[in-house]
DNA sequence: AGCGAAATGTGACCGGCGGTCAGAAAATGA
DNA sequence: TCATTTTCTGACCGCCGGTCACATTTCGCT
């Protein structure tokens, strides 16, 4: 007797979405094909479509919980900080982590590039689980901030956007600053931004 | 009597040019197809491959001309700048000109994550005149700087990355920050990453 | 066990892409 | 006028993401 189709079904989607895991973060997204990711798995192209509408539906599945993951660890290193300096140091953590996973981090970007030439996907994509989220970083870093006369919200966004230009000049290979360097200009930016 | 062939050619060349920068400009470089620029300038596809050798070939020297331009506008800035601020000034305008130029920034972020997946591509798009340039940015703001403790071609690596995550910010459309946001940024960092 | 229904999987096919190329059309120089 | 060179054409190639009629397997029921 054969398993109950259910769990077969289930089956071959974790076989696929491990197979497109493998594919993304090896090649990236624009030249993982779904016949790679299929054929790997071993299966034919158009049972694909059975398990995600498309490519970008499975990539943000993806995304979605890499980043639930990057959050559950940060959470745990939170509950440790007392000090602004520690709060500092977990944000950078937080974001090392990702830079940390393999090819990921450069991925995420060129999808992020990717998704904004499509209305649909770009609305996906500013849903708060799939960013850094410049409202977190403000709940993080306000009550640790003395009469701040800069809105934490903005310096989130602002932080954010340095640690995804810093993405670009990786992968790029630009080899002007280095993780160092963003510890530094985060560390600036949250304790001087005050005081113009 | 036509006219010379040379003349002609150089015409057809200009022509296709032409009509990609409004494809470009308008839609961006991946959905803008090669067929579409030589129509709109009344060619048939093949004769684009004897001017450019593929799409990312004519991209690059609209993206080296574009550069050009804007950096031959802020040198005359520059010759009137006197102290620090009026420096920090000249580099925010330098990028808001940038920002302010139709949908260009956008796209030669599209182009830039583009070519970060080709090899051949990534080292042309390394060369100076494509990129803001840490080194350029040194040179102008180093003057100013006394005894400062960071280096500055890094000072120019990091705001080079936050002016180009805040293009991403942009283009999703996440309005947490504005260009106000991006000078604060800019200027806290300028003036305070010699103190930790 | 047998059988119709439902779930799972297949691969030829579609339109469109960047890029190629043999040869048509036009301009040239004698 | 006509052979040569330059400019231009569009059918064609391989590949992509995505579709769909159909084959195969499993299920529920008698």
């Amino acid at each position: 007797m054969a398993r109950r189709q259910q769990e077969k079904s289930m089956e071959t989607h974790d076989e696929l979405r491990a197979s497109a895991i493998h594919f993304f973060g090896e090649k990236g997204f624009n030249t993982t094909t779904i016949s790679e990711i299929t054929e790997h798995a071993g299966y034919a192209k158009g049972n694909f479509y059975r398990y995600w509408k498309s490519k970008d539906d499975l990539f943000l599945s993806i995304m979605e919980e890499k980043y639930r993951l990057y959050r559950s660890r940060r959470v745990d290193s939170l509950n440790q900080a007392s000090s602004m300096d520690d709060v500092i140091g977990v944000i950078i953590d937080f974001l090392e982590q990702i830079l940390d996973d393999g090819k990921w981090a450069r991925v995420f970007l060129e999808f992020t590039i990717h998704a904004s030439g499509n209305e649909e996907v770009r609305k996906e994509l500013n849903k708060s689980f799939y960013r850094l989220s410049s409202d977190l970083f403000a709940d993080i870093v306000a009550p640790h901030r003395r009469a701040p006369v800069y809105p934490s919200k903005k310096l989130g966004g602002i932080v954010t956007a340095l640690f995804e230009g810093f993405l670009i000049q990786i992968l790029l290979g630009s080899n002007s600053i280095d993780k160092e360097d963003l510890r530094t200009a985060i560390r600036t930016l949250v304790l001087h931004i005050d005081n113009p």
